[in-house]
Parts: structure tokens; C-alpha cells; sequence
DNA sequence: TGTACATCAGTGAACGCGCGTTCACTGATGTAC
DNA sequence: TGTACATCAGTGAACGCGCGTTCACTGATGTAC
């Protein structure tokens, strides 16, 4: 029981982790549960052994996504720390680097989701909502400890909206540069020191 | 025959009038067709008479929602300098109103589209793109015309993602305290005579 | 001015496909004795 | 240790619905003479 217990949440992973890259890179609404199955290497049958209905996995998928990029953004933000750059530079440098303009389906879940969020129902709205939230208190966290902790929110818009707006233009050649800007401004403005 | 263009001319507006709306407050896969039809007082049946596919329909949509939301913000931005109040001012006040946050259907295009723009055809990207190019050339017009101007895309991604995160938040009540702090920051920083 | 014909915007039924969901079944893993 | 039974993860076919697209047709508007 315990094997077969464990080897049911393996599977339930796999297909977590394929819905988990799938919104990010189709939306919500590009994500199907054949396909996800296929992904994880099921056929779609079994799929209701796993969640009550589509939606259901999607606000697995969506909490999955949001703290997978979380952990790769800190760790990354650590590494660079040990390097002596600061936190909030080493978190605008990476989240406004030309690999996460590239790699939608690994990155920011809320940059991936954000102008859909508000259409979902109730229970991935909330779910998504709470991704919104991380975001927002990973920035702070990032923040050197003074008064522009109150700050927060404003830094994870441009962020958010930056990385968008980016991708908007990308395979037109703007979005680099915008990006560059935006690190530019970002890190003169709250990192001076 | 002047007038039956015209009648047609008319009937082709309607449709994408309630296209662009859809568009907004569904996003791209959101608006269906029949369901548009019926808005605009038709049967889905004389549709390709109008549009080659969907998608043409979508980008004409997109096209005419950017159009219309400039139109309303340059002509808000207009009555309030009238009134003293400079033009960056009234476009951040005006962006980042409480009015702007509820009526998704009639605002920005770009904050109610932006993530899933890379995500679309070819045809209906580069329609999307354009409004994102609009935006920003708008936001540059309200800078005051000195070397700020070059601020304009990260001030753009501000306004977009401050929309989008506080939307995203809108009926947890977190979104209006969000909006009041980015106009406060936004002013502070740029507007500051 | 009036009649016959042509054009054209819009109708409504139907087709075809994708996709979420259901369900009876299979094969493998675990339990009872 | 071995045999019979129970549990359970996963299979594959089928159902039902929404929706984009097509098409033959209708009724009204405009043109020819």
C-alpha cells in the first residue's frame, strides 16, 4: 500500500509539473487534459483518478508553477549573493534577463497568467491571486530593509509588466531593449548604494 | 448602392464594436463568434461575409479597442489640463483610476490582452503588438519633454502591470490600496513640479 | 412612373472537429489464511 | 511458502456539447429600360 500510494503521487507530480509548464506557455485555456496526460505518459482515461475536473488541476498547476519559479529565483538570487552583488539587483537582473524573456513556460507564472487571472473562476482566481501575493513579498524580501519596503508592489508591476511587454514586441527585436532599460532604471533607482 | 455600402459599412462596425469589447473582458479565446453576432443584433450565419476567419475578426477588434481606449484617455487628459493639471498627471490618475480597474471591457487593451499576446498567430500578434507601441508612444507624449522621455516603456509597464496585479487582486479589496500607491509613486517621481 | 431583373446583406440549418467527462474493463500490486 | 481474493492505477472507447465554418436560400434594395 505504501508502494502503490507512493507510486499514485509520483504520477500525480508528473502530471502537475507537465500542467505546470502547459499554462504557463498556452494560458489557462490552452491547457488539455489529453495533452497533459500524454505529457506525463498516460492516457487521458485516468486523469479523474487524480483531480474532480480540469479546473481543479490547473489550481494545482498554477500554485506548482508559482513556487517552482519562486525556488529557482531564489536560489539564483543566493548564488549571486555569495558573489557580493545584492539581492535586489541579483532579483531584477534575473527577472528582467534576456533567458526569462525566452523561457515562458519556466518562468514568472503571474508574467505568464496575469491579464487572464481575473476572468478565472472563483477557485484558480484565488489560487492565482496567492501567486500575485509571493511575488509581491519576494520583491520585498529582495528590498534592503528601510522604508521602501512600501515599495513592493510598484517594483513587482514593472517587473510583471516589463517581462509582458517584452514578449509583446520580442520576435520583433524590442524586447531586449526594453529590458535593459528597465534593469537600468530599476537598479539606479532602489540600488544605488 | 452608396447605401447598402453603408448599411453594410454600419453592420461591419457593430461587429467589431462588440468584438472589442468581448476581446477585453474574454480575452482572444473568449470571443466566440455567434456570440458576437448576436450582439451586434445578426445570426452568426452572415459572418465570412464580413471576415475572412475568426482571427481577422479578432485582429480588426484588438485594432479598434486600442483606438477607442486611446481616444477616451486622451480626450479625459485633454479636459483635465484644462483644468491646470498636467498631462503626465492626468494620464497616471486617469490609467490607475478606480474606474479603470472595474470597466475591463472598455479599458486598455494592453492590460487586459498582455499575456497572451505571444501566444497568438502571427496576424493577431502584430495587431496586438501595435497597441503596446501605441501605449507607449502615449505615455511619451504626456512626459513633461525633457530627457524623461526616454522613461516611457518602463513607465508603460508600470501602468499595465499595476492594472493587472490589482485586477488580479480586485475582489480580495487589495487592488484599490495597490492603484493609490502606484499614482502616488508614479507622480511623486515624475511629476514632481 | 412603372415593371422586370440583378445584386447583395443577412438567415438558418447542417457539418465536422476538438475536448471535457464518463465508464466498463484490464493487469498489476498488495492482503488473508 | 503458496494459493485465492481484493484493491487500485491506468486503459481505451464512447458520449455530448460548444463552436468555427459552409452553404443554399430569402427578402430587400438598387438598376435597366
Amino acid at each position: 500500500m505504501s508502494l502503490s500510494r507512493s507510486r499514485r503521487e509520483a504520477t500525480h507530480e508528473r502530471i502537475v509539473d507537465a500542467a505546470a509548464r502547459d499554462v504557463r506557455r498556452n494560458g489557462y485555456s490552452g491547457v488539455g487534459v489529453a495533452d497533459v496526460m500524454a505529457k506525463a505518459g498516460l492516457t487521458h482515461g485516468g486523469f479523474y483518478a487524480h483531480f474532480d475536473s480540469r479546473d481543479a488541476m490547473l489550481a494545482e498547476a498554477v500554485e506548482r508553477a508559482g513556487k517552482d519559479s519562486a525556488a529557482t529565483l531564489a536560489a539564483r538570487i543566493e548564488a549571486r549573493r555569495a558573489h557580493g552583488v545584492s539581492a535586489f539587483r541579483a532579483l531584477v537582473e534575473q527577472y528582467l534577463s534576456d533567458a526569462h524573456l525566452a523561457s515562458v513556460d519556466r518562468g514568472c507564472v503571474v508574467a505568464a497568467l496575469a491579464s487572464e487571472m481575473p476572468r478565472q473562476p472563483a477557485s484558480l482566481r484565488k489560487a492565482s491571486a496567492e501567486r500575485v501575493r509571493g511575488l509581491v513579498a519576494m520583491v520585498q524580501q529582495a528590498l534592503p530593509d528601510t522604508a521602501v519596503k512600501a515599495e513592493a508592489t510598484v517594483i513587482a508591476a514593472t517587473l510583471v509588466g516589463t517581462l509582458q511587454l517584452a514578449r509583446a514586441l520580442a520576435p520583433l527585436g524590442e524586447g531586449k531593449a526594453m529590458l535593459a532599460h528597465a534593469r537600468r532604471a530599476l537598479i539606479d533607482r532602489y540600488d544605488a548604494g
